[in-house]
DNA sequence: AATGAATGAGCTTTCATTCAT
DNA sequence: AATGAATGAAAGCTCATTCAT
């Protein structure tokens, strides 16, 4: 195997992406189903032992490719509000297209989001679940705080709000719609027509409908 | 013959609710992690091979609890409707008051739904996933076209649609603001205020302001 | 593999019986290191699970092993005082040499003894370390009331004290005695002079000792 | 260059002392579970590699932990031989005093002796393995002659030989009465009664016992 | 139809030891 | 001489599912 030591911080960090990478392939792959440590390992090209050298447990490997994406997505929504005009009338669309769109990037975020609760916080250890948790509260601060200041009819605290239910609608939506790829084929019939939607094009739809209905409310709540 | 016949498939139903049943009420007892084949066949007085006679695998008795959870539900809002009057200006938050009240009342139905892609569909006979998918998509038409009938400003097919996107919602956001309880009493952390809040109380409040863009939108797009 | 139903009591008792004779030939083959469950399973041509399914952990076959070897010396020791004539001047000398008969019969029942409490006691459940201690106890308690019988020099309670003492003895000196195969060779140096001994006959030695002793001093604490 | 020599000598058997208290301590506090590598490597404040540039496996330092207690009880005893007078009617007593109580002070130094056999000697290096028994044996040969002239009516041999089997004794009481801190609250019960005595108070009765035996049978031998 | 004994792949995890640095 | 990253065999155990009875 490859006996390379990782000595110096950067190495490990490198040698702590390569089981990442791995681990997300291996996900990806086995559609989305959560892979042993034992073919992560191999995949990485490491030793079993090494991987539980970087990650105490399984979980905590997706718990934290699941933070990563999560991280990610918030900053280029970030960037993306940056970027837009607030004056400009599709400023909104824009955003929520830059939205789907990161999240259509990160293939595989969306089930992993779906399984957070009910298998990865499960097995992991108090802290780290704890720190997944408050990463993803900081994040949706601050990005609503951002929000807050190019939407001035968002209340103090609105936009983090109001991102936390994007995001909720997001993850659950895609369970509602998503299915195994093996049912896939069968989901011609007419009575499933309501599931046979293009997942992003509904999640747009909704997401827009849902922004400018927290707009107006909060707007209302403000006279 | 046909009586028998008749008494025999009384009997078959008649077993699989005992098996249906010791299923819910491990689940719940143990705290909503699926218990396993063997806990249910003691629990329900009978041996491991015979709740295989009846559910092929250990996921299809849980897909039935959700998908009776889900017929459970959508009767109840049904009825709801139906007694509603929908000139009270009071109307949509009787339902949505409904609504809620249903699902706490069905305990461990949200936790069921959320696992429904991630983990109970993986393991999953294809026509009983396929049967599933169908029985939602029907309660969905079929509450939906009710809704339409009582809020003229929706169109045709929308009332499903919003129904699809409330039910979305309902388990997106269950997944973001539940936690395990072992990390339960650490969520003190100010950092963390934003998961800090009562599930129903929020889920009412989205739904409000959601079925309000709903028909806001939904009527701006007749004019 | 056999998948041969053990259904009555008797067929489970020959299985359990299967497994606990693999266990055993496989410490005896591995020169008395405790042979893996996987390994048990496959000398017994069971299934993993199957050995699980007659004994909670490995321990356990072990801890059961040896009390059946305890049980069989018991008996036969019991056997042997009922035979004998205790006026007959070698009395001691005839118990004494069926005790260390015994013992040598029931092969590896000494490095068993040996690792009691070191390795077997750590991981039992709690009620068969305890069960396991009761029958020792009760035995001891037995044969001891019926060696009293015998030797009415011996108090009351002093049979089933010196049979104590007589196995820490036995269980010690071996201890001492014994050792690895792959240094016997090298026993020969003269240094070691004092461990060259045969132990059976070292063992025969000083329990006819301890036992004369045990009785003279029992004696004076009478008069 | 000599001097320097020295100096490395002297600092390696100094990081050899910190090895070995650093396990002494963690075997201690562990409640005599032999302690990981690792763990003694962070006691002793030295990287796992080190620990094996001194000792080639881990049961290596505990066979000189071992050793060295059974070092420490010898010279114990060999100074309490040397200060008490043979002619005292409480000689033995004494002795016998003097050697439970240094037992009694190198805390864990039965357990220890326990799992020689079964645990310590298997994974050994031959010549370890060899030096440890002659070390033993040479103690038990100077400790034994020293008895002999004190005790006149011991033969030349038989001091060395009550000693090794007084060690058998005090290692085979000591399994057989000690057990598991955990089952420890369950010892009430009347039929463990047996073992429900305090070890060394026990161990003292019998040596006392034993060694008259000694006594006397040599002396009638010799006659 | 009902049983429950048997299966065995599968899991995570530990840790003594090695060896590149 | 010292390090500690990497190894990987080995372990105990679970449990959904099968199938002989």
């Amino acid at each position: 195997m490859a006996r390379i030591r990782a000595i110096a911080d950067e190495e490990k960090v490198a040698k702590r992406r390569t089981i990442l990478d791995a681990a997300m392939k291996l996900y990806q792959d086995k559609s989305y189903e959560l892979p042993s440590v034992s073919a992560i390992a191999k995949e990485s090209g490491l030793a079993k032992g090494t991987v539980y050298l970087y990650f105490k447990t399984k979980e905590e490997i997706f718990i934290v490719l699941l933070e990563e994406g999560f991280t990610l997505i918030c900053e280029g929504i970030s960037a993306a509000i940056t970027d837009a005009d607030e004056c400009d009338p599709g400023f909104i669309s824009k955003l929520v297209h830059s939205y789907t769109d990161m999240i259509r990037n990160y293939h595989g975020f969306l089930t992993l989001a779906a399984m957070t609760n009910s298998v990865l916080e499960q097995n992991l250890d108090l802290n780290i679940a704890l720190t997944f948790k408050k990463k993803i509260a900081y994040h949706l601060q601050i990005l609503g705080a951002q929000l807050e200041s190019k939407l001035p009819r968002l209340q103090k605290g609105a936009g983090a709000k109001m991102l936390l239910h994007i995001y909720s609608l997001t993850v659950g939506l895609w369970q509602t719609l998503n299915c195994p790829k093996k049912i896939r084929p069968m989901m011609g019939d007419e009575v499933l027509g309501i599931f046979n939607v293009e997942y992003f094009k509904e999640l747009r739809g909704v997401l827009m409908m849902c922004v400018f209905a927290f707009s107006e409310v909060d707007n209302k709540a403000k006279n």
